[in-house]
DNA sequence: CGGTTGACTTAAG
DNA sequence: ACTTAAGCCAACC
């Protein structure tokens, strides 16, 4: 096979968003720091948003995550909570018990669907990738 | 093009 | 701790 099989491949790192795109967008900048949340560590909406410079686009971060199952590499959604420490995505995944026992299997405790010791447990992105 | 929706956030009562 | 309200922005119809 020396011929130049070049497609297949090109390191297709982009994300794929809803609409198919493999444009640049914040869904890429949301998908890059959200892969950067360590192990058994969780972190906001919010925060990704201001780590990516929308601040308050909250929203749209939670719709990437939507995303994030259907999105190459894979992204940790599971260690991205609300604002409270509430697994309030848990209902995109497989089931709604999966994002908790994902959390478990890594260190958090998830206590009636809110992560225990929340203050301690986040991961602030603008500080840790400073 | 416009209204609605959503894995959000902050503020105020 | 709970409810309301307003702000935000991409996708969807």
């Amino acid at each position: 096979m020396s011929a130049t099989k070049k497609s297949n491949n090109e390191a297709r790192l982009k994300p794929v968003r809803p609409s198919g795109k493999t444009d640049d967008s914040i869904f890429d900048l949301i998908y890059a720091v959200a892969r950067q949340i360590p192990k058994g560590r969780v972190t906001s909406y919010g925060a990704i948003a201001k780590a990516i410079g929308s601040g308050k686009s909250a929203r749209i971060v939670g719709w990437a995550m939507s995303n994030a199952g259907r999105v190459k590499p894979k992204v940790p959604a599971h260690r991205v909570v609300n604002s409270v420490g509430l697994l309030s995505g848990k209902h995109a995944f497989k089931t709604p018990n999966y994002m908790q026992e994902l959390l478990e299997k890594e260190g958090v405790q998830v206590k009636n669907d809110k992560v225990v010791d929340f203050k301690t447990r986040f991961w602030n992105p603008l500080e840790e990738l400073f």
